[in-house]
DNA sequence: AGTTCTGTGTAGAACATACTACACAGCACT
DNA sequence: AGTGCTGTGTAGTATGTTCTACACAGAACT
């Protein structure tokens, strides 16, 4: 039985309006990781998270980045003071703010 | 009474290793912003807030950026989920997570 | 055996980023 | 009138980013 993969180097490329030869680099690592559009055009055509693909980009989302803009002292510290609480700590935090418990 | 600023775009820039005309044009926004690294220097000789200054940069500190790395999808969700959380709001959460209610 | 896929290597282009080097005119002070 | 600051305009450079174009070798299939 013939099993052609519709996620080829090639077709996955061609889809999302690249060359084969970059994406391939891409997938090894072997060249610095494309641009933010180009990573969302990836996600979409593969189905994964586009901030998960932006992160291992080392990149996080433009829209993020606006928010945080808007009000950097008041993201920044909260952040930072976020970065070792665990996963269910942050997550009760945002369904407090979520339940309108302002 | 004669009155010389330590806060000249010469001596500013000087102090952080930049050529004048460039700071002049930084504070003008007549170039595209500095890298972070200049940034930081920056804030430090004027006595800034470097999340601040970068901000107006369009910029997210890098070690905020790692922070999102790390949990993309957790600090993603959340950050979105504060975009038009009132200041209190966000205060609120991080003292609560500060305070060890985990 | 020949065609058609597969991934991948090499070279280079186009544009953006992040600056430096130097010159120059205006004002302040002596 | 000359010296020394002030900011700023112009030109150019080095490096990084984000890709394209094409070629090539190996496996799979007919």
């Amino acid at each position: 039985m013939q099993i052609k993969s519709e996620y080829t180097v090639r077709k996955v490329a061609c889809r999302i309006g690249l060359e084969p030869s970059y994406l391939s680099k891409i997938e090894r690592d072997a060249t610095p990781p494309p641009s933010e559009a180009t990573i969302r055009r990836l996600a979409e055509a593969l189905q994964e998270d586009h901030d998960i693909l932006l992160a291992m980009a080392g990149k996080v989302s433009s829209d993020l980045r606006q928010i945080i803009m808007k009000r950097p002292r008041l993201f920044a510290d909260m952040i930072r003071e976020l970065k070792d609480a665990p996963d269910h700590a942050v997550l009760r935090v945002v369904r407090e703010v979520r339940d309108g418990h302002w």
